[in-house]
DNA sequence: TTAATCTCTAAACCTAACTTTAGGTCAAGC
DNA sequence: GCTTGACCTAAAGTTAGGTTTAGAGATTAA
């Protein structure tokens, strides 16, 4: 076998930890793009290997795939990224956590005060309706703790 | 209608927002207990509300159904309850929401090391298998950025 | 060269948290 | 009394992120 003839996806599976399942996955998704071989058998870059390595961390930070095909389109075409590259649509990340963190606080703090009076209840209770994005858009309104209009 | 004949489970969607078959897929997992009136429709108390809401707040927190459920479970059986039984159980939102915090500013930290050496790359990255609980276990070890054994 | 592995595709299956559909019943207003 | 809208059940469909299975071909080590 030549010194440059890719990995199979069984290496990238050994390598990365992922099943040999979840890659196909990945590559379905538009993810990675391997090569195939005289067989068909798909053959991957080294680079790949970081590829994946940022599908799961962006996974672990809760993004989906496609948002993380979307930071992984924008590494160069013609060439391997390297580590400025990388750097680069880390910096993504940096900001996304930043707001999650946020948002969390703030929950948090508006809960500290919905304990004290143990109402959980919508006129004066800011857990109603937070700014979190981890809820999926397009549900229409939702009023907390029944207490709107009466209760 | 009587005063106390309870409310529909449309009166309830319009109150807390969740669609109908929501509030029966709730049933159907335990979280709420309607009984049923002559012609054999839902009816509810208006505590019911309140546990809806609870519901919808412990999910933005990231708890899922059963998980809800259990504390749920937890509230006085044969009496409405009150907001000190409210307040008890929101505390658990505090210690939960603490951890969640806590684990994604470790992770921001972590990441901000890693934008400044570009690298994302095992041995010197702290992202590798952070000790976060977002992602379920029982996947086996991952190696990150393929940088273990070999890159 | 042959057996043991690995890989291939397509399609079905999985979980969570619901929604939709189909076919039928109940309740309320005129 | 009738019509309309709300409600009922059971079962199938939906999305994300995969896994599993089946049957067939490719690679590799001895």
């Amino acid at each position: 076998m030549a010194v440059n003839d890719g990995l199979s996806i069984g290496a990238l599976a050994t390598r990365t930890g992922l099943a040999v399942s979840a890659i196909r996955y990945y590559e379905a998704q538009g993810l990675i793009k391997p090569w195939r071989n005289g067989g068909g058998q798909r053959r991957f870059e080294r680079a790949d290997l970081r590829r994946l390595s940022f599908v799961m961390i962006a996974q672990q930070f809760g993004f989906t795939l496609p948002q993380i095909k979307e930071e992984l389109d924008r590494l160069p075409g013609g060439r391997t990224p390297n580590k400025a590259d990388w750097a680069t649509i880390s910096e993504g990340f940096r900001a996304a956590l930043d707001q999650r963190i946020t948002t969390l606080t703030k929950l948090r703090d508006n809960l500290d005060g919905c304990i004290g009076c143990g109402c959980l209840s919508l006129e004066a209770c800011a857990l109603y309706n937070p700014t979190d994005q981890a809820r999926k858009m397009g549900q229409g309104p939702r009023y907390l703790m029944g207490d709107s209009p009466d209760v």
